[in-house]
DNA sequence: AAGTATTCGTTGCATATGCAATGAAGTCAA
DNA sequence: TTGACTTCATTGCATATGCAACGAATACTT
């Protein structure tokens, strides 16, 4: 007879990783949708380009390291979507001066072109998520917040 | 001289859909590297075996095509976690009766016995996760289900 | 009843991914 | 200076993935 021991009941629609991963799917995909129909641009490029517009505080340096530090991207899956940027002319990789280990990634005139209007779709989709979210908009940052600065969650 | 119009600001740091991504990434990953370093199991084999775990409110039925609609996966990967989890003999694949389109997905003993093993894993994790946030927890679940419960996102 | 349209699951194929290995460049210590 | 060790980015390779196409089964329409 097969064995009927019950399982530990446990609830999956319950279950934060699980609802963060959803949540994050359907969000990231939503906006994804936009920029690949409209530029060709994969999610990967959005972040490495969306890396490059934001403020470097202090020093000048935006890396193959530093986007992977900041993200959750591989090292490799950074460097193969900058090199694609790179021939689609969004981007320029040049040897830093100091360290010639590091490679400087900077937006062509082009890629800043690209950014200027991919960026305010961005911003109305974010506009759009706290609209939608209204009071809970708070309670959700406050919850990611302390999801995002845990050493070893 | 280099085309120096400042770009719309946009704070990453603070875009949700992004946020949500390394969160979940994050999350998910410190249980998946439990499950897979003890039995070798990848996160849509998980999922797959999680869902058969489910009480299934009244209609017996678990197919393919209920796993696909009820997780943020796609049927092709579906398919081919259950293709693996047969091979490794955690489930067996068999043809609906009534629709013998339907291809009914159910855990072995060897799958229950797995699966006994990894819930507890699963739900110590998710009470991690709970005391981590304390009382931020109700206020991350109220914007996830807001999330989670719309039309077109 | 017959023919068309739709649904379901699998598979072929091109691409993406993760990981380890590599080579180049830099650091450190004696 | 030399030599061992570390860091950085890329690449090779095996596997995973998404998408379209397919065949089988069912539903729909007249």
């Amino acid at each position: 007879m097969p064995d009927e021991r019950p399982l530990p009941a446990f609830d999956l629609a319950g279950f934060t990783p699980y609802r963060l991963a959803v949540a994050a799917e359907r969000t990231s995909e939503a906006l994804a949708r936009q920029y690949r129909d409209r530029f060709g641009i994969s999610i990967p490029e959005w972040r490495v380009l969306v890396h490059l517009t934001q403020p470097t505080d202090g020093a000048e340096t935006v890396s193959v390291r530093d986007i992977e530090a900041r993200v959750a991207m591989e090292k490799s899956k950074v460097s193969r979507a900058a090199s694609r940027l790179e021939a689609a002319g969004y981007l320029v990789k040049t040897t830093e001066d100091g360290d010639r280990r590091l490679v400087h990634l900077a937006l062509t005139d082009e890629g800043r072109v690209l950014m200027a209007q991919i960026l305010p779709l961005a911003q109305a989709y974010q506009a759009e998520i706290e609209a939608r979210l209204g009071a809970a908009f708070a309670g959700l940052e406050a919850g990611l917040e302390t999801l995002l600065h845990e050493e070893s969650p």
